[in-house]
RNA sequence: GGCGCGAUGGCAGAGCGGUGAUGCAACGGACUGCAAAUCCGUGUACCCCGGUUCGACUCCGGGUCGUGCCUCCA
């Protein structure tokens, strides 16, 4: 079955093509670094993750591009109120966001670039449009000309006239068409700056992508991916600015992830819902349990938040674990399952590809021979891998501290060694009074012909 | 106002023009000293109204409700 994704450009799923289909080529909107990432940030990053995971099975070389944009006035504003340096903010919550985003699973990209290093690539695009006529100077600013491009609103579809209609924001009174928007702006001393053919200033928002894309993956890559939010206005003005520079397509694919809400409501600071990946952590959520809650929905759709969901997502990890520890072990990992792969090359249908995982892990429980479980468990363990899940020891899993303690392993073990010697000699008050007071502490015990097992209950 | 998206069993969430999703929860059974885990089994699911069809949860039209974007936002 052929790799099919849904193209937001043509509201259609399409076999995926690549352009070179020795190396495939793409970039995602990355986080703009002026606050720790929430759950909302997450789910790009591991959508798309995914999808780089796919994609490297399927082709021989795959290039994604993430990018960090650390020139903004929210870090600028940021910077105002907290009293802290912009370079401080920006490095520190670099660094925030990729130990979130490790703790998640998810790889890091190929390159990430930073908009603050690629100026000179910005300047050099903005003046190439002005060169074409796709963009003027004025008051200080230089300005993109949507009526200059026949094509704008071939994303988003919205005609130029349906978007100054629907506009809510006044229109600024040195542009020549409503609908134009800012490629570069000037800066007051105090913020920062860079000199240019304009004077100092800073780039518009949409610019970095168009210029470091380029920089990075060529005038014409596979796919570009992000939240449904940049469809309007980021995306839009992305592929204005490229087309209109470079003369030739820009994107063959575009994929936008569904909206996050949090228990049913929209996930905003205001609500006092907004909840950051750290957060989650801190309270003993494990990355890997926020990971499949976030793929056990289809990347299209809304996502509701829930902690119903989260108590899901960690009892699916367990019996995943569960059947893991009783396996033997596999001399080797063996090719993911077909109904995986199957299930992702459709559009990236990552719940179809967890319940493939189920019946695998059902599968395994059922297995009479040590060479079927051994087999079942490759299979499991290569279906988890491809949607970054199921890479740890099952005892680390089962037995990792929980984030506000709980007794120690020495401690459990003793108890546990009590508890056998009280069974021993059938003084089963005394063994399940053992047993009834470590469950009140988070640990359940299991018991089986070889022996006593345990596992911590939360988290 | 403009442009989109969605509505599936107690919950989460796939899917297809005619056959069991899957998991969680519940209930019954096996196993167990009792549990836990595991296995087996059970449950009138497809928002409403029309239409197309031999047949629609699945296609088309209308409606209701929910939700997103149009302004910084993943």
């Amino acid at each position: 079955m052929p790799l099919t994704f849904h193209n937001t450009l043509t509201r259609r799923n399409e076999p995926f093509e690549p352009i070179d289909p020795g190396h495939v080529r793409m970039y995602v909107c990355g986080p703009t670094v002026y606050d720790r990432a929430h759950i909302g940030n997450a789910r790009p990053v591991l959508v798309f993750d995914v999808a780089y995971r796919l994609l490297r099975l399927l082709y021989p070389k795959v290039t994604y591009v993430r990018n960090i944009t650390d020139v903004d006035d929210k870090i600028n504003a940021r910077a105002i109120d907290s009293g802290r340096s912009i370079a401080a903010i920006t490095e520190e919550t670099t660094r925030h966001f990729h130990e979130d985003m490790a703790a998640l699973g998810a790889l890091p990209p190929d390159v990430e670039p930073r908009a603050t290093a690629h100026i000179p690539h910005m300047i050099h695009m903005i003046e190439t449009l002005i060169a074409r006529g796709n963009a003027y100077e004025a008051g200080g600013h230089v300005l993109f000309s949507v009526p200059s491009d026949p094509n704008y609103g071939c994303l988003s579809g919205r005609s130029r006239d349906e978007m100054i209609a629907g506009a809510r924001v006044e229109v600024a009174p040195y542009k020549a068409d409503p609908a134009d928007f800012v490629l570069w702006k000037p800066s007051t001393p105090e913020l920062p700056g860079w000199e240019s053919p304009w004077g100092r200033g800073r780039p518009g928002w949409h610019i970095e992508c168009s210029a470091m894309s380029r920089e990075y993956l060529g005038e014409t890559f596979d796919i570009h991916g992000g939240g449904q939010d940049l469809v309007f206005p980021h995306h839009e003005n992305e592929i204005a600015q490229s087309t209109c520079a470079h003369g030739k397509p820009f994107v063959r694919i575009w994929l936008h992830n569904g909206w996050l809400m949090v228990e049913g409501e929209k996930m905003s600071k205001s609500l006092g819902n907004f909840i950051t990946v750290h957060d989650l952590l801190k309270q003993g959520v494990r990355g890997e349990t926020i990971r499949l809650c976030m793929l056990s929905a289809h990347y299209h759709q809304p996502l509701d938040w829930t902690a119903e969901g989260v108590r899901q997502a960690k009892q699916a990890l367990d019996r995943f674990y569960t059947a893991l520890r009783g396996a033997p072990e596999t001399p080797e990992p063996g090719p993911a399952p077909a109904e995986v792969v199957a299930a992702l090359e459709d559009d990236l249908n990552t719940p179809r590809a967890i319940a493939a995982l189920h019946e695998r892990a059902t599968a395994l429980n059922k297995a009479g021979t040590p060479q079927d479980r051994a087999r079942l468990k490759g299979e499991l363990l290569a279906g988890g891998a491809l949607l970054g899940l199921l890479s740890q020891d099952p005892d680390s899993w089962f037995k990792a501290a929980a984030a506000e303690g709980g007794p120690s392993v020495e401690e459990i073990e003793t108890r546990i060694a009590q508890r056998r010697a009280a069974r021993a000699a059938r003084d089963f008050a005394l063994a399940d009074g053992i047993r009834d007071a470590l469950l009140r502490e988070g640990i359940v015990l299991e018991d089986s012909a070889s022996g006593t097992t345990w596992k911590r209950s939360g988290g």
